[in-house]
DNA sequence: ATGCAACTAGACTGTCCAGTACCGATGTGT
DNA sequence: ACACATCGGTACTGGACAGTCTAGTTGCAT
């Protein structure tokens, strides 16, 4: 039911159980993410990955568990990606050209087929699996907001932003940038997902409208 | 698969027949809503609505014609409800106090554990059933986008706000004012929902960084 | 009150699925 | 090359569920 399990495989760490292994987290990831929990069979996910469902078993004490192995294992990654360093403001020294690379990344990463039917696939779970639907918020928009409040505090202590409540302007900033796209793509499809060009024009706009708000006057 | 089906009661319109449809409706309206599509059985609809399965039978050719049936009627329902009629601007001639209410009335209406459960729902089976998700889409945010837009072309016109592009103006106020309540009660449950006090607030925040932008300097 | 449509109860079919059991085959470390 | 853990194939158990069927019952309109 909670998150954990993560200690290496079980069984014998042989080169093939781990392989089997592999195999079998990306089958289910696939599996999972097109048809929900509900909707996939230990069955399909055995066949898929070419193992028996003995093994799966072996690996994997039940569909739960294995569900839960793999929403947390792909959150985290995305979390990962999400917030890879950022080289911090360098010679870019417009706040503006800067703020724009950062929202366009944040949202081109995002924005990715993979991404939107974890997220599809943990809001339609958010009563079944309650404690996966916090975690996603927490790695996710949360930690997002949290390291752009830091970097606005730091941008107001230089006097590049007029910014009184740094966590504020991070839930301001980032939604401004990412709102529309995300909900559009939760709701229409991956085939919804804007084009680079349209992220960008997206991020601009909205950059447009939080530099009014916190933008310094020259 | 379609929206369709809404004529009437198909058999003979007797009270007891239309009695009996309502309660399915109900029962069916509660158990989808809390237990997914998959999650939910045709007998359980049935013995929470009192009837037997062989009615449900006769008003509902399928459990997904009754899904279609349920999520459809929600959908309309709500979308009427955030947009039935607003006064337009009278005697509370300042700008920024009108878009205050409009701005809290939408959340208000809309940050409901009905509707969030609908959402979820929506969006959980995005893949299972595009039309309705594409439904919700186009009758809930996109309509409301679309109100907001006429009436910034209005208030521009009149000269109370600088707006070049409705549309996109819209789209800011919009999110500007929803989006963090809104992901935060998808992501966390019903009892995330903010209170009205703080729901206030984040209309208040989100409308002044809306104003720096398309606000007329006066 | 009477006839008929609508309803109830519950059994039933066919299918699907999580999880287990067994056994023969196979790859791995030594 | 050998021994053994691991694996594949497959069948099985127990239970759930969509949808159907039947036979008897109930409530509504006339």
């Amino acid at each position: 039911m909670v998150v954990s399990d993560r200690i290496e495989s079980a069984p014998g760490s042989s080169k093939r159980s781990s392989r089997k292994r592999l195999a079998i987290l990306d089958a289910a990831t696939e599996v999972f993410l097109r048809d929900g929990y509900l909707g996939t069979s230990m069955d399909e996910i055995a066949t898929l990955s070419s193992v028996s469902k003995q093994t799966v078993y072996k690996h994997f004490s039940s569909k739960e568990a294995l569900f839960v192995e793999i929403v947390s294992s792909l959150t985290d990654r995305t979390g990962d990606a999400v917030h890879a360093e950022m080289p911090p403001m360098q010679e870019a020294g417009d706040v503006a050209t800067y703020l724009e690379a950062y929202g366009y990344r944040q949202l081109s990463i995002v924005l990715t087929p993979r991404i939107m039917q974890l997220r599809r696939l943990v809001i339609g779970e958010v009563s079944r699996f309650p404690d996966l639907a916090r975690v996603l918020y927490e790695r996710g928009p949360q930690r997002a907001m949290g390291e752009l409040a830091d970097l606005f505090s730091q941008l107001a202590a230089d006097g590049l932003l007029a910014v009184k409540d740094p966590a504020m302007a991070a839930v301001h900033f980032n939604w401004l940038v990412m709102a529309q796209a995300l909900n559009q793509a939760m709701l229409l499809g991956d085939d919804a997902i804007p084009t680079p060009a349209e992220q960008r024009r997206a991020v601009k706009e909205g950059l447009a409208v939080f530099l009014a708000a916190y933008g310094v006057k020259r």
